[in-house]
DNA sequence: GATGAATGAGCGTTCATTCAT
DNA sequence: GATGAATGAACGCTCATTCAT
């Protein structure tokens, strides 16, 4: 999918990048504060170092500078991850230490996660299928570094399976973000990633007793 | 913790639980459309089939009606998983049929989740604590099954990763709507139930390559 | 100047009445509180006992009440200051007394003053001018008593003079009201009737210097 | 006390004073018409010349407007009086002068007046106060000019009786305007000042009659 | 005669966007 | 290329008034 663009008045390339970049980074502090709706482009302008008037002069409609927030956003996570996994073997023992990295990334992001999570929507009907398809593309990263540990033989998945468990890791990433009022109360994020590791990995332990005899079967 | 009461005018009961459904229906619709912040209070009026300054007799501020949303699908959400709980014999058999059962469910109401999960953080510092709340005892309704299951012997679990599984299965009933655009073009939802249940219980399967050499074995 | 009626559908006029002074009684309350403009017709029907569809078959318009609130006020005012002026015979000693009496009256209704010096620009193109001509009333009473010492000789003043006077003594009896920050700090209301008295019937007390020469030259 | 500021958006001080002298005169003819209460902002913007989100530059809250103009009438007022009392030496002739001067300038600002008078208690309570303390010190100056003729011996009268009769003058100048309707029906203006320094100077003159040998007693 | 639910015009205020300088 | 004053549509909300019961 080609990239989106958002056009600028200012000619000069260069400028341009650097004024996108310092209003991303003032926008992206005052979304996570208050939200994009309850952001004002005066705000957003503010925030960047310039004037309302410049800022037009880069962006066209408000929504634009969210775009250019969660393009960059998304373009961090993959570029970290992307990073990681090339690096990746392939292995079992492998992807467990992409997993681990990959849920330390996102914590690390937290912000920017939740700012991610609950403005998307936000966007227009032109921008949001460009963002869902960055996720698809993270998505299916995650299913490369399954999918060549199948090919290995060191996991016994069907397509369907292994792509499955690629979303429930990349939201299990997300979670520690946005279930945060919950999950960092009750657990390290080093505990977390163990837990969910080994959840991942062989599911719920059964007990001793004899499931067999009768139930419901 | 103690219901967050939403004042109304209006002195007849009946007359306030009507008019409000009627309300919490059209806002549903309309929230989902173009979420909270797009979405007038006018037009909530309109959807529901009366005027602003009748809608006003009902609540008091806008997020009251989001409040409202909110706040009944939680019940809704919480009754019917009440009523199958209360059936479950602490079984591993019946724990799949309840996890299945809440999968359904979550799908029956997509687009209240939808709200739900996007505009939960526009609610107020004192609504939003409540609402936490309502999700923490929805969560511990899936511990105390999970639970009863150790208890049983039938699974051999911590308490943390009680708590945890209990997360990931309210998340993973979540994300059949909120990942919907991804999850519902691979999967039919019984796909997806047969296969989030199976790794939930068992986890990636391992292929028949020795893995052990290094590793954690 | 006939009395401004004010319609009511409600035939019984006991009923009509009674209501109507549960009203006002409401709210003078009121108004005293929050000046007409920030008072609802509802907190008024409230505080007068019954409902806002009741409030509406004693009167056309919210501005009626404030009207009739005036009204009454205007009333009372007047009917304490006859009562007392009737028993005057026309000297300066009861001129005084009359003055006197007056003042303290108008301490006593205070609150009252405040309203209808506030509020009574509320009032619409038809009820004002019947309530200047009350006001008229008033001070023609004090120009009568004091026209009396006159014409007994007591006093010699101009018929201008007359007039200005009884207009003085009619602001500097609403003075204690409306000026209460200031004067109720400094004097107790018969220092402030004392003072007031002794300068309207002396003026400004000369000092021993010879004044007459010519100017300051 | 210190000024209340009213804050502005925009930073061009030239600008912001000149809409606000643009805003004051639109105010002022629209309050003196029909109130504060009645007077909607955007009507005060159309006066003005200017939209209502302009107005909004300049203001912060309507009741800003209403201070705005009550300030710069207390200003306006005080600046003249300063600059009169300032050549004042002292003498009840040129006190005389003095007030006299007020009286016409007054008159002069009658419109004005009239709002000072029946919205003042409009004013918010951190505006209240401050508004009150100006008269206070306008009072204070005549109470000065008034005490310096006590000093000079042309005057004889005790701390009470300059403070009230500073007061009365004060109400005096203020009669003009909210009594008009009676007033200056009656009086010319000249008339009215000639009048009342008279009854100021020497309160009521009595008749031939002698009074002394019983009265009412 | 009493009620109170319903109405909607109208309020104060905000803020994305434009454009002359 | 930068500025920020100006704009006005649109918002959330109020409340005097009506009218079916």
């Amino acid at each position: 999918m080609k990239k989106r663009e958002v056009e600028a008045s200012v000619k000069d390339e260069r400028l341009v990048i650097k004024r996108r970049d310092q209003m991303i980074k003032g926008a992206v502090t005052l979304f996570k504060q208050k939200g994009f709706h309850r952001t004002t482009t005066r705000e957003i302008a503010r925030a960047a170092g310039f004037s309302i008037g410049t800022l037009y002069e880069y962006i066209r409609k408000k929504e634009d500078i969210l775009y250019l927030v969660v393009d960059r956003m998304y373009d961090q996570i993959r570029e970290r991850l992307q990073k990681d996994l090339d690096t990746n073997q392939g292995t079992v023992e492998a992807l467990k230490l992409s997993i681990a990295y990959y849920f330390r990334e996102m914590a690390d992001m937290q912000d920017e996660v939740l700012v991610m999570y609950q403005e998307a929507k936000s966007l227009g009907k032109d921008a949001l299928p460009y963002v869902l398809n960055k996720e698809i593309q993270m998505v299916g990263m995650f299913e490369n570094v399954i999918g060549n540990c199948v090919k290995n033989g060191e996991l016994d998945l069907t397509e369907q399976e292994v792509k499955l468990i690629a979303h429930n890791i990349f939201v299990q990433g997300q979670m520690w973000a946005f279930r945060r009022w919950a999950l960092q109360k009750a657990y390290s994020l080093e505990e977390y990633i163990e837990l969910q590791l080994d959840l991942l990995f062989h599911g719920m332990k059964e007990g001793k007793v004899k499931l067999g005899t009768g139930g419901e079967g």
